[in-house]
DNA sequence: CTGAAAGCGCTTACAG
DNA sequence: CTGAAAGCGCTTACAG
């Protein structure tokens, strides 16, 4: 391969010159830089990225932490934040954490320490001691789903979302209202998410005068399989059954009508279910979901670090609340005339 | 930060040594590997990754391209690749090609250059030149969904996946069998995994002495929507109707079935539908489908392109095929007894 | 607008 | 088993 110096005597010029004009900065005569780049292309020549980073400190990468790559959530906001980086010509390393050890691993032994121009980390709570290793790396870092004092951030207003869902059940006039609710991964710090979502479904039940029943309350994995047994959690439960059930994500209320239907219940005859994300499938399944705008949120909170680099970038971390919109679709009626739900 | 000679003064040996000692190389001897390994603890030390990919030429990264990057099957198959990488302690640079100009400057760019030790091509059709220009980075490539002589390679066997499906089909007493076919997406090549499929429905029709009918094909995207439109379209079409179809993947046939169903048809009543990959929701969805396992897919080209890195690698490129396995659901079921199909 | 030169921080034959 | 030194290929003040 050609290196620099290369194309600098094929253009006669010094490699200096032959990097500011490849690189556009600086003052470079216009005759120049046409030779320059004459030269490259002749030469077939392109700039050694590890040389160009160990020589500027700049990696031209972000790194995207996620919790886990696979689930659908996940894959929108990717989607988001590499249209982003694409086309401000960003490279992206993706982090997924999967279990205690590869967080352990990512954190604790500070793995993206000179890798990266910038973070972005999706839906994760992290401890104070993961807080202090990001920002230890002294590059700019967004977070998605929650709004952290030292780093950018950009979010919904999952209370309010909540809220709306909920209220919508009550509207329709329900009283026995369960909600599926999902854990992070790692079982451990719940999200504030999950925390705030939960806290809207408890302001809309008080504003109603009906009496929160922890009975109809479920904890689960994200997952249509976490759905899946939240929703036979409660079927099974010796309290009140529900009339309908706000799940925290659409698929577990996926999960939730499958059971529902094993059951020999009919959504929403029996009961009606809310889901929580807009995924793909809702349409198709009649689900009634919180649609959340999960791409943008990647693209925004991109958009936030991206902006950081730059030379006229914020000097505080900026915060960001996006708006969600209910969706009401087949899987939402009101309850049956009896008022006590499924017997 | 501390730099390698901080810690090779506070070891009381050389730069050299230091090296050798945090990588395990050479022979160092064990009180001196452990001096290094104190005095790199002691001053908070991580040797920096560009310096280190600058001198050596490694990269420690690998590179995974994707048409798109959320759709299910694809997430499936990152994870599988994730999951080898994380253990080896190699970096994932994941590239999402999304449209014509993404491809572009991926390929005529030659953007992986000197970023990445392997390639890791996932459902990708190339031209000639692509495949020359990944061939150029004299780095292990592989592909997943495609055995090319130059790469190494991972695939189920298409032609007998799909043969097996319409089988099932054929045996239940179906004549009319519709072929709802996924379009790669930018619409120019076909894949050979489409290819391939239709090779195999066109064989069981034949081998059951079934007359294909070139108006019980659509092609579409692989997608709900794309199912959607392709269902509809066969119901529209003035020919013969199916009484099943068969889809190239569970989100079209999901996008088939809820098409069905706004026709006022049932599945499996007026049509058996089955599907292809083994999707997570197949099983709500009551979806016969053919399971690939994706994740392992994944697995398989990663670890293929992380023995060739290792010294004692193959020399020419590995090429392996996976298995396939039908699931039967509620989704396909024998014809209405009047043998015509929906009216 | 351009060049000489230092510097980025490692790894790796080579010698001993 | 260990070290001196070259080399990896750029970028960037600094000077002119």
């Amino acid at each position: 391969m050609a290196d620099i110096s290369d194309v600098a005597r094929q253009a006669g010029v010094s490699t200096a010159t032959v990097s500011r004009a490849l690189r556009g900065v600086g003052r470079v005569a216009e005759a120049t830089r046409h030779r320059v780049l004459e030269a490259a292309e002749q030469l077939g020549y392109s700039v050694s990225p590890s040389a160009s980073r160990l020589a500027s400190g700049r990696t031209g990468t972000v790194a995207v932490v996620v919790p886990f790559v696979s689930r659908w959530s996940f894959g929108q906001v990717i989607e988001g934040v590499e249209a982003v980086l694409r086309t401000a010509g960003f490279d992206m390393l993706l982090y997924n954490l999967a279990d205690a050890e590869g967080r352990r691993r990512m954190f604790a032994d500070n793995r993206l320490r000179g890798r990266v121009d910038a973070v972005l980390v999706l839906y994760l709570p992290m401890t104070q001691e993961e807080k202090e290793s990001l920002s230890a790396l002294e590059v700019p870092v967004a977070v998605v789903g929650a709004l952290e004092p030292e780093f950018f951030g950009v979010r919904i207003d999952d209370v309010a979302a909540a809220r709306t869902a909920v209220r919508h059940l009550l509207h329709l006039g329900h009283r026995h209202i369960g909600l599926l609710s999902g854990v992070p991964y790692d079982q451990g710090m719940p999200f504030t998410s999950q925390v705030d979502r939960r806290v809207g479904y408890l302001e809309a039940l008080a504003e109603a005068d009906v009496q929160a029943d922890p009975a109809l309350e479920a904890v689960a994995e994200f997952s249509i399989d976490g759905g899946s047994k939240a929703m036979t959690h409660l079927l099974s439960g010796r309290g009140t059954l529900p009339t309908a059930v706000f799940a925290h994500s659409d698929e577990m209320a996926f999960g939730a009508m499958h059971a529902l239907r094993r059951s020999g219940l009919e959504v929403p005859g029996d009961v009606s279910v809310i889901g929580f994300d807009g995924h793909d499938l809702a349409e198709v399944m009649a689900l009634s979901t919180v649609i959340q705008p999960l791409a943008e949120l990647g693209s925004i909170a991109c958009e936030q670090v991206l902006a950081a680099l730059g030379t006229d970038g914020p000097a505080e971390p900026v915060h960001r609340v996006v708006p969600t919109e209910l969706l009401l679709r087949g899987s939402t009626a009101p309850p049956a005339t009896t008022g006590t739900g499924p017997s």
